[in-house]
DNA sequence: TCGTTTAGTTGAACTTGTTCAACTATTTTC
DNA sequence: GAAAATAGTTGAACAAGTTCAACTAAACGA
């Protein structure tokens, strides 16, 4: 019942015995989800840490203006949750939909405490990960305030090809952080050139 | 020896013995550094982590404009490191400069490994503390995509008004994204208003 | 304390990105 | 397969933010 996808992400070094392996993926339990379903809704809690097996989910906020927007997607090989509402069982500000028929492996709250202290390992292994996630976010920080929309663009394409072949430009562009419009402008000018 | 700031600020919820918190401190070790001093420059490996007991650090990047790019602020209470550079030993992309004369507590690469070995919740509570980090990273994205300049400005002043007060408008528009003279007209603005 | 560097201010011209509206193309749904 | 909804395109007017240059104010170093 060893997931490899699973135990490849989190464990790349090979520190969890085989019987760890399994202990650890069997606190998962595997969920199918259709495409446009939404996993989360704003004002639920998070009761759940997910892993995306197969397809591609958006994770967003909605503003009071309600214009949409786009923190990550989560394909395969890629964790998703609302950090803040899973470990403060307060409700989320965020959503997560499925951009086409998807399959997750879903770890809830309680398991998760019981999987760190059965497992002390996957502490070290989560820190490891939530650590790496906090080099992408700085990154990504730098590059909006140091890049153009087109830059932005180019960067985005260029780094996540598999992803951004399966958005629609306003997914790409509430992700970019621009208005749809201005996506389909900058697209022209890269056509252009 | 026990560091009250230091423990306060990791173990909240006092989950180490004070047996462990003796330990934990002392693998810090406290230093001295004057106004406008490099804690860490570009190209550098960061070889520690560390915990801000007095005054306040600027974390920035430069780009190839010559452009700087504040990550962050650290004063009171507040951790800094680079952490990319610190997990992967490689060259630091980040700078780490006193805006005051400050006092920091440094903990090495080797006795962080060392830590989470000797004091199992240590690995519990960064994990925590990590995941407390992504969660301000992912807010002040939103802020960047939804707000305008001066409403930023205006989050960050009420924020941290203790850290704005100590800076200079380079440094505060740059933690922003905007320049320094725009930011000179949005406080003209403010003021008429 | 004087001279020099660094920081802040202001205005004018400019660039980047937004808004709104009208249109076309593509998907979805029944 | 038609109707309806959703997505993408384009242009014109506009707003937000930048650039450059010239100036003033403040801080710093010898």
């Amino acid at each position: 019942m060893i997931n490899d996808l699973l135990i490849e992400n989190i464990d790349e070094d090979g520190q969890f015995s085989k019987t760890q392996q399994e202990e650890f993926c069997a606190y998962f339990q595997q969920k199918t989800i259709t495409k446009k379903t939404f996993l989360l809704e704003q004002g639920e809690v998070c009761k759940w840490e997910g892993f995306v097996l197969d397809g591609c989910f958006r994770i967003f906020t909605i503003d009071k203006n309600g214009n949409e927007n786009t923190l990550y997607f989560a394909a395969k090989n890629w964790w998703l949750m609302d950090i803040d509402s899973f470990m403060n069982h307060k409700p989320s500000d965020l959503n997560i939909q499925a951009l086409e028929d998807s399959k997750v492996l879903l770890i809830s709250q309680k398991d998760k405490l019981t999987l760190y202290e059965s497992i002390p390992i996957a502490e070290k292994l989560f820190r490891v990960m939530f650590q790496k996630s906090i080099v992408a976010w700085q990154r990504r920080l730098v590059r909006n305030h140091s890049l153009t929309a087109k830059e932005r663009y180019a960067h985005f394409i260029g780094s996540y090809p598999e992803i951004a072949s399966k958005l629609t430009d306003r997914q790409t562009s509430s992700y970019l952080g621009i208005t749809h419009e201005f996506l389909s402008k900058i697209k022209k000018q890269l056509q252009i050139q």
